[in-house]
DNA sequence: GTCTATAAAAAGATAGAC
DNA sequence: GTCTATCTTTTTATAGAC
């Protein structure tokens, strides 16, 4: 592989080198990567530093050890895939054109469902996170949970009622509902990422779940 | 602990003695503790010996390794939960009378929410199952995965759609849909049995999610 | 801050006696 | 078949040089 300039390229003082920074990404890039595969006591630290090419020793400097360093990656990965999933509500749960939202709530279900299936390690993630939760109390906390999910199209679906679009008393339980019948059908399905399905089988799937949902959720 | 009888209660020529039977099962209820709670990797050989009051190289002498140990624990423990799961929809799901589908419905899944919930070992014996299933492709068979279950519930809503009490074109969609809106739901919603959930709760998940898949399957 | 070398503990698997 | 004692490898974490 390539090797980098060694020296610092003039960084404040008291202020860390820049190098510190990179070193820092590619160690919680492979330490992702790893941990996702092939969970937390199956990955080693010599491992995370050797795909990371960086000494095992740096790691121990930056994160103190493996349980912080595993809680600060599963954090920062929970947090993009967050970001992914509002991305794709924004997209499909704000500012449906009234004779849309059939449409809307499919594409929603399948983008959202091809998402997850398309990341391999976005499965594992939250696959790792469940199997560690009971050993890491900090994966239990409420920013962590599918919670933060369910609440944010909580919020889209009770517009779509005030709208008269849906008739959503609850929009807590409905959103529960939705994302069962999307995540929670493939989860199930693809046994959390490790069956591969097609992307037409995916696209079935969400097709019908949310049809299911607007079914029970339509307007009387 | 009470010192059981050393001698073996007469067993035939070439038959493997009575204490090694009960050894057997104290081995795999130890290991199914333990594998349930602490996964794969975190459970050692010495600590199942313990638990289970044998020496480790009895259970070497009896599964070979410790890869084969847990295989056949969790074959033996998803057989288990098959039983259970098919005596809930035998008692709620057969023989309904035309007046009760909502009600039969309705129990089916608090029971099997309920019955999930009260036994952790059950779902943490599913959780353990999904994280080490890319490890182990004997878990990916088809006999060990959720489609088993949600076959059995797609002949009893056949069934019930034939008598004309649902509408359903899909039995297969349809079993999938339930068992979203149940189990699936409870899931997410306890992170897989990590999160503690009380009977309230749960009744109340289980009633809202067949309600939904009545209000989308409901003859029209 | 980063690296090589090493300590210390744990765990899977086996040898040999009874 | 079962047990005690042991071997070997792996892994977390640290010591000390640059």
């Amino acid at each position: 592989m390539a090797i980098e300039a060694s020296a610092h390229p003039r960084s404040g003082p008291g202020r860390p080198p820049g190098g510190s920074e990179r070193k820092r990404a590619a160690i919680e890039h492979a330490a992702m990567d790893l941990f996702a595969r092939d969970g937390f006591d199956g990955t080693s630290v010599d491992a995370i530093a050797e795909e990371a090419g960086v000494s095992k020793r740096t790691i121990y400097n930056h994160y103190g050890d493996k349980e912080n360093l595993f809680l600060s990656v599963v954090q920062h990965g929970f947090e993009a895939l967050m970001t992914v999933v509002i991305g794709i509500m924004d997209k499909y749960l704000t500012d449906i054109p009234d004779d849309a939202v059939e449409q809307n709530m499919i594409e929603f279900s399948c983008e959202l469902a091809l998402m997850a299936a398309r990341s391999p390690e976005r499965a594992a993630l939250v696959r790792v996170m469940m199997t560690e939760a009971p050993r890491f109390p900090a994966l239990q906390a409420a920013q962590m949970r599918p919670r933060g999910i369910t609440a944010a199209i909580a919020g889209k679906l009770a517009r779509l009622s005030d709208r008269g679009l849906l008739n959503v008393p609850d929009p807590e339980d409905a959103a529960n509902h939705l994302f069962a019948l999307t995540m929670g059908q493939m989860n199930n399905r693809s046994f959390y990422g490790t069956r591969p399905m097609t992307d037409e089988e995916i696209t079935t799937m969400a097709t019908s779940g949310a049809r299911v949902f607007l079914r029970a959720y339509r307007p009387r």
